[in-house]
DNA sequence: TTGCAGCTACTAGTCAATTAGTACATACTA
DNA sequence: TAGTATGTACTAATTGACTAGTAGCTGCAA
């Protein structure tokens, strides 16, 4: 059978920032996601495209043409082979291997309303359930 | 009232395995650190004093003389003070403000059993009782 | 067709993290 | 007491992330 071990994938800081907007509003040029990124920082185009053009390098995004000159970038890794990796790294080495103590930190953000704590509970229903 | 202003504190990827042990485990040597260390790499006993007389300097991580001459480091930081900016900035930055998705990575490890879920699925509904 | 605006590729500098070597100190052992 | 093992402090090299400038190309507007 054909090997299954994929080069471990490890985006930067900026780089999951930069993921996590192609992720969420699909694809984007460079101008776009530098103006998705309100995060307080003043940054040059530049900066981003040369991070964007980096990431290409990796085999992180992919990029067709577009309409005008600049490129379009797509994602071309997905939530889960970037997290899947990143939250088992975390979960033995921050955690002692127990993942409910990511979990228990996951709780103490005050962002978590009323109908996140719903949706997460049935998550986890279903997960028993697959296991099962 | 005093500022509540705490500098962001953000450890680096081998300190957090470092603050782990010392979270997990309780005061330690720098030896008995590095001996914890069983991730496979190899790393001279020197490269773990170093980082965390940093770690000392940052404010990471305080120390007492010991019995010999070795120095005895305890976490200066809780698990909450490093996680919850740490998750907050990444539920913000990667996954679109949504601490669900979060939860949905997490639940894709297969290290997790259906005693983990029971204990997440408490964790939760304890805290949808605290926002009743 | 000339000029401007916007884009790309390339280059380069700065900074933090990681790594480990060296010199000197301390303490136990033979 | 001399030697060995272990520890500390200090120094330094390497690497990757982040940042942004410059030169040159493209296409539209006047």
């Amino acid at each position: 059978m054909a090997s299954k071990a994929k080069k471990l994938i490890e985006p930067s800081e900026l780089e999951l920032q930069i993921l996590g907007i192609l992720w969420e509003q699909g694809p984007r040029t460079a101008r776009q996601v530098l103006d998705s990124l309100q995060d307080g920082k003043a940054r040059a185009y530049t900066t981003i495209l040369t991070t964007m053009q980096i990431m290409h390098r990796k085999g992180l995004i992919s990029r067709v043409p577009g309409e005008g000159l600049a490129h379009v970038y797509k994602h071309a890794v997905t939530r889960k082979q970037v997290f899947k990796p990143f939250f088992s790294k975390l979960v033995s080495k921050a955690f002692g291997g127990n993942p409910s103590a990511v979990l228990q930190q996951l709780l103490e953000l005050n962002t978590i309303d009323t109908d996140d704590l719903s949706e997460m509970k049935q998550m986890i229903e279903t997960s028993q359930a697959k296991k099962k």
